[in-house]
DNA sequence: GTGAAAGCGCTAACAG
DNA sequence: CTGTTAGCGCTTTCAC
């Protein structure tokens, strides 16, 4: 292609101008095909991303977005509806279309699945609760958010604690669970495994698990949800069978999706901000496109936020 | 490559095994960009819209991936946040990148914002309420489900109707407006301009536009909105007023977006099938791969879903 | 300051 | 059934 465009070697101004000339009359533009065929690189970034009807991932997408367009570099979201093998097709593309660069948020994925981009040399960032292999890395830090939510939760006086966690085969088991577990303890309470339910990242899975929940003899006062899009299925569930919220069991919910606090009463919640963790993602991107090559890891402070359901 | 992998040929087993033992050991996988280079064609579609944010676009996106993976085409999602220079950003990565098609809901471009794409030759479709030029367009027949809302509103006795429509500056102006303008006559009511607001397509300008119209003289009865998450702006400072829905003003949304069944009253609303569109388009796409060259319009049925605002 | 040419990895056409 | 080759449009290097 033309210097005149790229703009890498000084052309004179009598050049210039034909060339200029020409492209308006074609009606030219670059083909990047071309350009990537030859550079090994694309100027795509994938956003991988398990659903992308919860909000909070289109956040996500939105902040990533604006940082990098300042860099020439376009995003793309993928949604994956949580199944694995739409993750590795994803996964694929990105080292067949020599992306430069994946965020993803892995759902079902397991290190292995990350070797071909690792191989191909596509820089990736994963944002989720553990580490994965030689990946950068955006993290929450929800201890002292998950704390408080226990202390609000404890000081309403309720004891009997349950979680809608995600699914057993989910990347990483449920660190969220894991989490509250650990912090329980130090309020003298333990989870029992029947207080805890499985199910998808959805608002189905949050009304089946509620509804089991709800079904017990001794029903818990207070559940914990893998996430928001659950915890307002949960809420549907309560109203659904007259359960009253926070009257007769109190409910976190986590991430803060736009639509916590839209629901009646407002989802009380640990919001870990999409925002934020784009700008980190994007960060740790365009270092590695400047020669870093250490493994890094961002933690994202998450804030405990209370509103009507405790 | 080798033609084992593209299967366009006969192969005979021995050199079959020979290649996969090859292809197994080296990690070897096809480059997608250089192969687009060749045949002129990636396998990517866009998907280009205003709003990642609102579910309804996700449900689209949603809905057009699942149409179109059995096809073997990928698609991605780009967020031009109702910005005309992204949106002809993303139009012109199409173009160079030689995506397989792109759908798209402009929302500031105009028709000569097209010209680059049908130069080049990128299957496109358009989902709005007005054609543009050349493109193939899925559009909404919202006629019956706008008359059924407004039958509602007057039945209850309102008279005085509002709007919080679109920015004047949006593609096409806003024919949701001038749909419910045509229909109001019919039930013997005119929208006075005065009684227009205009502004985005977000919570803010749906709150704004709400506050506006309350700080009136004689504040309207009812208020049709743009889409859902303008009724949802409109409604959060109806709370912040006082204002009681819909004792004092009947809200009509539009979409039917994930979280209008989600707030207290129920908002009401056109429900536009988010799914219906996402196949209407895949479908276009697919026969213009196939060499359909003359204009097609696909219309989508709105329905009207009478919840608790009126 | 400019021209020429190699080569990225693939597809498709042609020859055996 | 298989081998060979041109060429897609760009970047980069080398020569002038």
């Amino acid at each position: 292609m033309s210097y005149v465009l790229s703009g890498k070697r000084a052309v004179a101004e009598e050049t210039r101008r034909a060339v200029e000339a020409a492209i308006a009359e074609l009606g030219f533009s670059v083909n990047t095909v071309a350009r990537s065929l030859r550079t090994g690189r694309s100027s795509i970034v994938a956003l991988i991303v398990p659903d992308l009807s919860n909000p909070f991932y289109a956040q996500l997408a939105a902040s990533l977005q604006e940082e990098l367009r300042t860099l020439g570099l376009h995003v793309m979201v993928c949604d994956t509806k949580a199944d694995r093998d739409e993750e590795r097709a994803y996964l694929r593309e990105a080292v067949q279309q020599r992306f430069a660069g994946v965020v993803i948020t892995p759902f079902r994925l397991v290190a292995k699945d990350f070797l071909p981009l690792s191989e191909a040399g596509v820089p990736a960032v994963v944002s989720a609760d553990l580490p994965f292999g030689e990946m950068d890395l955006v993290t929450p830090d929800a201890r002292a958010a998950m704390r408080a939510a226990l202390t609000e939760v404890t000081r309403a006086g309720r004891r009997r604690i349950a979680m809608i966690a995600g699914p057993r085969d989910a990347t990483g088991g449920d660190p969220r669970l894991e989490l509250l577990r650990a912090l329980a303890v130090q309020f003298g309470i333990t989870l029992p495994g029947r207080l805890i339910v499985r199910g998808e990242h959805t608002r189905e899975a949050g009304a089946a698990g509620f509804a089991y929940l709800m079904g017990m003899k001794h029903r818990p006062d207070a559940v914990f949800c893998a996430n928001d899009v659950v915890a307002i299925g949960a809420m549907d569930k309560a109203e659904e069978l007259g359960v009253g919220i926070p009257g007769d069991v109190a409910l976190v919910g986590h991430d803060d999706a736009s639509f916590a606090s839209l629901v009646r009463p407002r989802l009380t919640t640990v919001r870990y901000p999409a925002a934020d963790v784009g700008r980190a993602a994007a960060r740790l991107l365009v270092e590695r496109a400047d020669g870093r090559v250490a493994r890094r890891t961002v933690r994202v402070k998450a804030e405990f936020i209370s509103r009507g359901t405790i």
